[in-house]
DNA sequence: TTAAGATAGATGCAATTACATCTATATCTA
DNA sequence: TAGATATAGATGTAATTGCATCTATCTTAA
């Protein structure tokens, strides 16, 4: 018997793997099937809606630059040109945070709200679509569970 | 009674929505957190190693560039320029395909093999960190098989 | 055969994303 | 309180991706 033999194993057992490839694949398909369906219907991206979402939660409907990159994993320079695009389009406006001269304030627009509107009656239908017709809520229930094992930090 | 009653909700369920925000989060953290066992590594990104793994299945260590796009759903255009990164460090080559004078081969190089066994090394025990050692077995198989319901096409 | 349409792959250009760094302000420690 | 360090956010530049279109070749139907 190996000295090692109750060392963690280095190496992903076949259903690791199997479940591993199906998670990457899966999201992309149905992600790519409903982005496929906003842009159909002129509307943007989901990073677009993820934004006005948290925007929406908030209290007072504004926030942080930071506090949205927590809660949407958006790299810091990625929502900063997030940012700058949705506030050209008129969906959220920065004012600044005097509590502290680095800060900002992230405000979501009349239009922004509108726009939310808008992107859920399609991002809904869309879920309900790929996923909902496809899971009952037991199903997705377990798959959401295993789901949060896996991206629980260890 | 609503005369729709027996219509199919187009709005999705708290648990379907639950579900595919889970699957959203937890295969960016998890993708993300590979990508960066990799880029730590010194090697190149996981569609790297995808295309490699393809070719390496292949028979003959050779795969058409359309082939390669259904097996790896990457996009056409997207993948001809990965090909052409991948060609210039050599990991692989393009011949002509006397068959259909449109065609190519894509060839994986020594230098290719032996890249993709380095990565190998890295992407199986990162998939071993972050995977492995949070679902066992049996939940990485339901895990896959609820996966699987989803990215059925209906 | 021959013109119309389909398919394989490449490419110009625009949009987005990544990486590094910068500015400004805040906080902490000596 | 000065200097060092940390934090918030923006930005220059390079790499990648998306979109549309192009070339070349193949297939098909008249």
């Amino acid at each position: 018997m190996s000295a090692y033999s109750d060392a963690a194993p280095s190496k992903p057992s076949v259903a690791v793997t199997r479940a591993w490839v199906r998670l990457m694949r899966t999201q992309q398909i149905v992600l790519a099937a409903i982005e496929q369906d906003l842009k159909a219907a002129g509307l943007p991206p989901l990073s677009w809606y993820d934004v006005l979402w948290e925007l929406t939660q908030a209290t007072e409907e504004k926030l942080r630059p930071y506090e949205i990159e927590d809660r949407t994993l958006l790299a810091q320079h990625n929502l900063s040109r997030l940012l700058d695009r949705m506030e050209k389009a008129g969906l959220v406006h920065r004012e600044i945070f005097s509590e502290d001269g680095r800060g900002r304030w992230v405000v979501i627009t009349e239009a922004g709200s509108a726009m939310r509107s808008r992107m859920w009656a399609v991002y809904a239908s869309a879920l309900q679509r790929h996923v909902g017709d496809k899971l009952d809520d037991a199903q997705a229930g377990q798959l959401a569970e295993l789901l949060a094992l896996l991206s629980r930090k260890s």
